[in-house]
DNA sequence: ATGGTCGACTCTCGA
């Protein structure tokens, strides 16, 4: 079974690309973030004639994700429990096939606003959801559930996972506070998939539209694949597709990929 | 060409 994770940044803008990884791969599951489409223009049908059932947390503009399956889903959720009070952002969604749970997130960036960078508030929300996040995982592993969780979780946990990190000390993605929140999901019993076997050094998974950071290699890790530790035995490779950054109309992600026997 | 993003959507915002 492959599983892929991609923040697409677009679903409809990332159509040729996402056509050909699907026909190329043919993944089992792929979670999708940034879909930044609705029910009413999320491409279900290009996606069902390829083969694949989808599932989606819709949202007009920002945010969004989905789940695609080769087999039918069950059991699908689209707000993290805890969260629905909030301004709904389209950032959780989860479905069960065969007795593993598949998780897509697209965690709060939590950078203040251009305007105003002395606003906290986005900050506060991502650690508020950051911790939402951290129950629902630890409720599901208390239930011995097989669990699967891929996503954009917007931090940068290691000095090592970006090219400069005293750039990067003060920002959202970075801030202790951030890691800590991180370092509680990292230690459930989960395990890294692509940390396990991605042989890329330095590991990246994004790389900015911005200031040609793909040209100078300015990456940042930020996108992962978990597993529950009993899928380990199954787990059997990891990577990144990193060449998908240098295709034409590219995402600023590239696609994150496991494979279980 | 001496700079340099992109996408969605109303034009400015979020990343």
């Amino acid at each position: 079974m492959q599983v892929i994770s991609w923040n697409v940044a677009s679903v409809r803008a990332r159509m040729p690309l996402l056509k050909n990884l699907l026909s190329e791969q043919k993944p089992d599951i792929v979670f999708l973030q940034e879909v930044k489409a609705t029910h009413e223009t999320f491409p279900f049908r290009e996606f069902s004639e390829m083969g694949y059932f989808s599932v989606i947390s819709g949202q007009k503009s920002f945010n969004g994700v989905a789940i695609l399956s080769r087999y039918p889903l069950q059991e699908v959720l689209t707000v993290l429990p805890g969260t629905q009070e909030e301004i709904p952002q389209a950032r959780f969604i989860q479905a069960k096939n065969q007795g593993i749970t598949f998780i897509s997130v697209y965690v709060p960036n939590g950078n203040p606003p251009e305007k105003d960078p002395t606003d906290t508030s986005r900050l506060d929300y991502k650690l508020k959801w950051l911790d939402h996040l951290n129950a629902h995982l630890l409720s599901l592993l208390n239930q011995k559930q097989s669990l699967i969780i891929g996503g954009d979780f917007n931090v940068i946990e290691k000095d090592s996972d970006v090219y400069n990190p005293e750039l990067y000390r003060s920002n959202a993605l970075m801030l202790p506070t951030v890691r800590d929140h991180f370092r509680t999901l990292t230690n459930l019993p989960i395990c890294s998939t692509i940390r396990s076997f991605s042989q890329e050094k330095p590991l990246y998974s994004f790389w900015d539209f911005q200031g040609g950071a793909w040209y100078k290699n300015n990456g940042m890790l930020l996108d992962h694949i978990f597993i529950s530790n009993d899928l380990k035995p199954r787990l059997k490779n990891a990577g990144i597709f990193k060449e998908m950054r240098g295709a034409s109309k590219p995402s600023d992600h590239v696609p994150v990929w496991c494979l279980l026997e």
